[in-house]
RNA sequence: GCCGAAGUGGUGAAAUGGCAAACACGCUACGUUCAGGUCGUAGUGAGAGCAAUCUCUUGGGGGUUCAAGUCCCCCCUUCGGCACCA
């Protein structure tokens, strides 16, 4: 055995052993429990530095775990692999998207993710960008259309003008694309297609309540994002045209009685219909000014309020009053009507707005139902008490609310209305690298789907030209364009539109159940044996994005009865971002490659090897904190594991290893007081480590401390206690020490467990030995020390036997001559005894 | 503005309402070494004291409790989500 610990010489070659034995495949339809454990699959841009290791670091350490612990686990890995940034590397380097993908695939599997010492099954990866993936894309789209999920309408979208292709809602940050932070995002009106989601907000949304398992900020994320507001739809009728109507969607029906006029947004298809031809020079004006605003300048503008009168008027079909009807761009088009009602006296906005316009602010809900005396000097927004409503007056606000809506409702002037700030999934991407949408254009028939044996429809590889202009390269493609309509069998074109890439990932981890079944998208048997996924992990910044399409998903495939479950993670670990000093910003921040802070995997695993690399990122900080990389303190993790090295290697030097002895536990009776001590050490440990492994907070950082005590205790005993005639004891430390500390550094653990003779032969493996059994009696201290307190401050410590009963500890605390100084005479009002813990003396 | 998370030594952090600072990084000393590194051992929250020891200490202020870093209320700061959402 080398002296040294050189991870150079041991982390290839378990690695490749790990392959050829296969320990790490899972197992279809076994009998043993299953766990199936994921981590968020990555984008294979090239290179995964520091701050990518950690996440797949924290999933291997769960997975590796639960194998020990005897479950059947599925831990997969796949690349999330279509999307703009291989399109734009292409035209940089004149290189094919798919190329490029490919080199960057193999580079961080074979280079990077082995190397770190994962434990994947690599029989199930998954690559989206492979044809056997998306024409299962493309088979649940084309399920989808059937549904009536997916759907093609014209709406509002937004553009980014740098991406040159149509973004998601979730895709826009502050109004700019989320690729491109200082790019703000176009709004256009386009024919696109769409996924219904909205078709399920209420449930999405109702369900987090049972998602006990993911973090509280994800859920909160995805309740806001969701955003219910529960309210009414009512109508006005158009006093200028008796035809027409106007719907408003209100969340305080009850303040009906107070609207003094209606805004329309000036995107409102009726604001042509309502628009007086002596208004109608000034709302052309006002509707094309509104329209040269991208949604950043709409949202960071003053909010001062502006708008034009349209000339026409309304009527209130609660009191029959007529009421202007304006323009502002205040109202948003894509949030419930495009039309608010507007209410001065209850509505911080409106209030605003009729002061602008010298609008009448009429007063219907106060705290005590009679009118303010002096006027409302801002909106009321509470509950309170009706008046000027009519029929209405001297009810509570909340009980007129619900009244109210029934009047509407009996009367035809309105309903109950949930309004979602959710928006339908907008799918469609003008761009090339992506998953083609299966549908061809006929002239005589329109839009047909593509035929299930029709499938895939390969994206064209060879002779695709990349000019950067022109939209899609795919529109130049004739070969490729023209195709048999599926209908009529006339001349047709393909749609060229790829799909949104999110579509990719939102189910991925469906297809590792069955990942290379050439008949189905996944086997029934299968996807029902590991759905739901036991553990999820990954970045935060999936919180919305990601993780609600997989929830729509999910439900989606479920009502076309392919899973049975509807929420796909049962278990969410969010885990924080790693950082690091950024030269170019002079701040702590993320680690990338833009900001010039990374720290590359291969530099590091070369001088430290694999395991500090994971110790360090387990070690720093608890997983959903953030973690700031420290050379230094990195470096630590490589000493302590020399320090386990040296340990292994000096008593094998002495012979106090033996190999055959795998004793559960060792007879506590039969030791001196010292090897007591570090039994109890030992069984501490491996129950310490179990806990901190086991819950649902994984506390990787005090599972190593507790490592750390137990070698620093093994360190001290072998100091103070010849350690020759003691290998029993020494050898079952030493067997446990390496067992509990497997999963988080694998490749050492198992390099001195071989050494040690523990492995039952070449083909054995540490990581599929069973994890370790602690005696809960043993962990147990039998001299503990007793705290003395007046009054809840300590005075004394003293050391007495476990098991002391409460007239003892009493007896003994009044008897301690430091009480007695503290106590001198004074009355004693109260005693508090926590057995085995503290005496607190009231006084 | 609404919602959420967090604030503990020089640093990363640890603490089922019951001894604050485990475990590390860093620093100091001693040993090893020609020396440096490595390695090993010890010390290391702040203040006072030669010392035993004493006092203070978990962003700030109140409260509950025999006992609060931990529970409750108010405030401050930082980070994150949503935001002219009717």
């Amino acid at each position: 055995m080398a002296s040294q610990y050189c991870p150079q010489e041991i982390d290839e070659k378990w690695q490749q052993r790990w392959e050829e034995l296969g320990i790490y495949k899972a197992i279809d339809n076994d009998s043993k429990p299953k766990f199936y454990s994921l981590v968020m699959f990555p984008y294979p841009s090239g290179d995964l530095h520091m701050g990518h290791m950690r996440v797949y670091t924290i999933s291997d350490v769960i997975s590796r775990h639960r194998r020990m612990q005897g479950f059947n686990v599925l831990n997969p890995m796949g690349w999330d692999a279509f999307g703009l940034p291989a399109e734009n590397a292409a035209m940089k380097r004149k290189l094919h998207p798919e190329s490029w993908t490919k080199e960057n695939i193999r580079y961080m599997r074979d280079e990077q993710l082995k190397k770190l010492g994962t434990s994947y099954d690599w029989a199930r990866e998954v690559t989206t960008c492979d044809s056997n993936y998306y024409r299962w894309t493309q088979w649940i789209f084309l399920k989808m259309y059937e549904a009536g999920l997916a759907v093609r309408k014209s709406a509002p979208v937004n553009w980014c003008p740098e991406c040159q292709t149509v973004l998601a809602n979730e895709q826009v940050e502050n109004g700019a694309c989320w690729r491109h932070p200082e790019t703000p995002v176009e709004q256009k009106q386009m024919h696109q297609w769409f996924l219904k989601i909205t078709n399920y907000a209420e449930e999405l949304l109702a369900d987090l309540d049972t998602l006990k398992g993911w973090p509280e900020r994800v859920r909160v994320m995805q309740q806001n994002w969701i955003g219910k507001s529960q309210g009414a739809e009512l109508f006005f009728k158009v006093k200028e045209h008796p035809e027409l109507q106007v719907n408003v969607f209100t969340t305080r029906p009850d303040t009906i009685f107070g609207v003094s006029y209606l805004v329309l947004a000036p995107e409102n298809p009726l604001v042509a219909k309502l628009t007086t031809p002596e208004c109608k020079a000034k709302v052309d004006e006002y509707v094309e000014q509104s329209k040269k605003k991208t949604e950043l300048d709409r949202m960071t503008a003053e909010k001062t309020k502006t708008g034009v009168p349209t000339g026409s008027h309304v009527i209130n079909p609660f009191n029959g009053e007529a009421v202007p009807v304006l323009v502002s761009d205040y109202v948003l088009m894509s949030y419930g009507t495009g039309a608010v009602m507007g209410v001065p006296a209850h509505d911080e906005r409106d209030f605003a707005f009729a002061k602008v316009f010298n609008l009448p602010v009429t007063e219907v809900i106060s705290a005590s139902g009679s009118p303010t005396t002096d006027g409302l000097k801002a909106a009321f927004l509470e509950q309170g008490v009706m008046l000027n409503s009519g029929e209405f007056n001297g009810m509570g606000s909340a009980e007129a609310k619900l009244k109210m809506i029934a009047w509407a409702e009996s009367n035809k002037a309105g309903k109950a209305h949930t309004q979602f700030r959710l928006r339908d999934w907008l799918i469609s991407r003008q761009r090339y690298w992506g998953c083609p949408i299966p549908l061809v254009h006929c002239e005589k028939c329109g839009i047909n789907p593509v035929p299930e044996k029709s499938l895939p429809v390969i994206l064209p590889v060879e002779g695709v030209e990349f000019t950067g202009e022109g939209g899609s390269p795919l529109k130049r493609m004739n070969d490729w364009l023209t195709v048999d309509c599926p209908k009529c069998g006339g001349t047709a074109q393909r749609e060229t539109d790829t799909m949104d890439t999110f579509i990719d990932s939102s189910w991925y981890f469906l297809r590792y159940v069955d990942a290379k079944n050439p008949e189905l998208v996944f086997a029934q048997d299968k996807v029902n044996y590991w759905m739901p996924v036991d553990q999820y992990v990954g970045g935060v910044e999936h919180a919305i994005l990601h993780l609600l399409y997989s929830r729509f998903f999910t439900r989606a495939l479920r009502d076309m009865g392919l899973v049975k479950c509807a929420e796909p993670f049962t278990n969410l670990l969010s885990q924080g971002m790693v950082t690091m000093y950024s030269p170019v910003s002079g701040r702590i921040e993320k680690m990338s490659k833009s900001r010039g802070n990374v720290v590359g995997t291969l530099d590091f695993f070369k001088k430290y090897g694999a395991d500090a690399a994971r110790l360090f990122t387990l070690f720093a900080a608890p997983p959903e904190q953030e973690l700031e990389w420290n050379e230094d303190s990195a470096v630590g993790q490589y000493r302590f594991l020399g320090r386990i090295w040296r340990l292994v290697d000096e008593l094998l030097e002495k012979g106090c290893i033996d190999s055959k002895q795998n004793a559960v536990t060792i007879d506590s009776e039969k030791l001196d007081a010292a090897g007591k001590a570090l039994l109890k050490q030992v069984h501490k440990a491996i129950k310490a480590v179990s806990t901190d492994l086991g819950n649902a907070h994984y506390g990787f950082n005090t599972a190593i401390a507790r490592c750390m005590e137990l070698v620093n205790a093994l360190y001290k005993y072998v100091q103070e206690v010849n350690p020759q005639g003691h290998s029993a004891l020494l050898t079952f430390a030493i067997r446990n020490l390496l067992l509990i500390i497997a999963p988080m550094a694998p490749h050492i653990s198992e390099e001195l467990w071989h050494l040690c003779g523990f492995a039952s032969g070449a083909q054995d493996s540490i990581h599929i030995s069973s994890w370790p059994q602690f005696d809960d009696a043993l962990t147990v201290d039998q001299d503990i020390e007793l705290v003395l307190q007046v009054n809840g401050k300590i005075v004394n410590k003293v050391g007495v036997a476990r098991g002391l009963d409460r007239q003892s500890a009493e007896d003994l605390a009044f008897g301690d001559d430091k009480m007695k100084a503290k106590l001198g005479g004074a009355q004693v009002r109260k005693v508090i005894v926590v057995p085995d813990k503290l005496v607190n003396v009231v006084i």
